[in-house]
DNA sequence: CGTAGATCGAGACAAGTTGTCTCACATCGT
DNA sequence: ACGATGTGAGACAACTTGTCTCGATCTACG
């Protein structure tokens, strides 16, 4: 989805490659902006510098600073978004999918994207929509896995799908956010373990 | 600790009750308008009108607007912090814990504060400082439960302090930034079963 | 290859913001 | 009552924001 007119795929028109191509110089520029200074720097002004647009040309493509910062959050997200395969235990293939997951918020901008979400969702509807269209596919990864440990009898029935995320990415997510502080293969580990003990099905207190 | 010259307590002389007026009101409006608005909205002019409060007096007392910053977020923490009595069971001490730390995110300006420090605390170093000695604080409570039951012998000896408050308080955090929603009883007491059955003594997998 | 039509960067412009001063006046502590 | 100090209003330059217009350049398409 994309919030200017010319949304690049949909419409039957091919895109004139002087568009695209200040599209691309302004969006990559803008998600330099937004690691190295958070979204409060996404200004026309500030991007058109960076990209080395005129200015006038942010101001034609995003009228609206808004869309101009939904636009930046979703590229800075294109291709970070990775399938994984369950083949293995549920155990290996949790750590799998958290490890993509923390992989994905260690590095690239998708931290800064979340946290902007974060930030942006209590004031602006549109904002949070796309906070919570982002944060269920997150979800839904780990959900998957877990659903089939719970039709297989491994996990406890009670478990929903908010539920298990909070256990899960919950923890990971601290530690990047709270603490601050990369997230480790060993914090993978043991999120999965501790969730997959304090889970299982015979359920006793 | 106040970011401006007249810190308000350690020096000897009394605070003219006009500045402490001034004060009071554009700490007061800071908050009003960081929780409606998130903390781009704290600026001079804005936290002025908001306080009802000539400009250039904001301006005296925070030349810097980073302070003007530090200082509405620590109004903002003011009397938010609770020392909770550990009386009972492990499992009713975690949840007394977790329950005091659930309600300062789901209804003060609390989240909104944490939310700031996460997004300011790449970008400037005293804002960095403040989050983690404000995370540490918030870990204490949880750990000095945790450490107890490792001493009688009830949980994993390997816990640390930042695994512990991850395991808990951030499945939590989660719900309330993530999902978003507020963060009720029966979540708290699932966190705290979940984290309790994972982490029991004699660990085997 | 040539042209009609679109995008581009540069810059003009009004309106608003930021940061700094100055000044008359109100309020404070003594 | 008085001297000292904080306050609000407003002037001011520098900068930002949003909107236009213009000539130069590039693209799609015949």
């Amino acid at each position: 989805m994309s919030a200017t007119p010319p949304p690049q795929s949909p419409p039957g028109r091919v895109e004139d490659a002087r568009v695209a191509r200040s599209r691309r110089a302004v969006l990559s520029a803008g998600v330099d902006l937004l690691v190295r200074e958070g979204w409060s720097a996404l200004t026309h002004q500030r991007v058109a510098r960076e990209a080395d647009v005129g200015r006038a040309t942010v101001y034609r493509h995003w009228p609206d600073p808004k869309h101009l910062l939904i636009d930046v959050l979703e590229h800075a997200l294109a291709g970070e978004v990775r399938t994984i395969s369950h083949v293995d235990s549920t155990r290996d293939d949790l750590v799998a999918e958290l490890t993509a997951l923390a992989e994905a918020i260690n590095d690239g901008p998708t931290f800064d994207v979340i946290v902007t979400l974060i930030e942006r969702a209590d004031v602006d509807s549109d904002l949070r929509r796309f906070h919570e269209r982002m944060t269920r596919l997150a979800r839904r990864g780990v959900w998957s896995v877990v659903r089939s440990a719970i039709d297989r009898g491994e996990l406890d029935p009670e478990l929903d799908e908010v539920g298990a995320a909070a256990q899960t990415i919950g923890p990971l997510f601290y530690r990047r956010a709270l603490v601050p502080r990369r997230i480790r293969r060993a914090d993978v580990e043991t999120v999965v373990d501790a969730f997959l003990d304090g889970h299982r099905t015979p359920r006793e207190r």
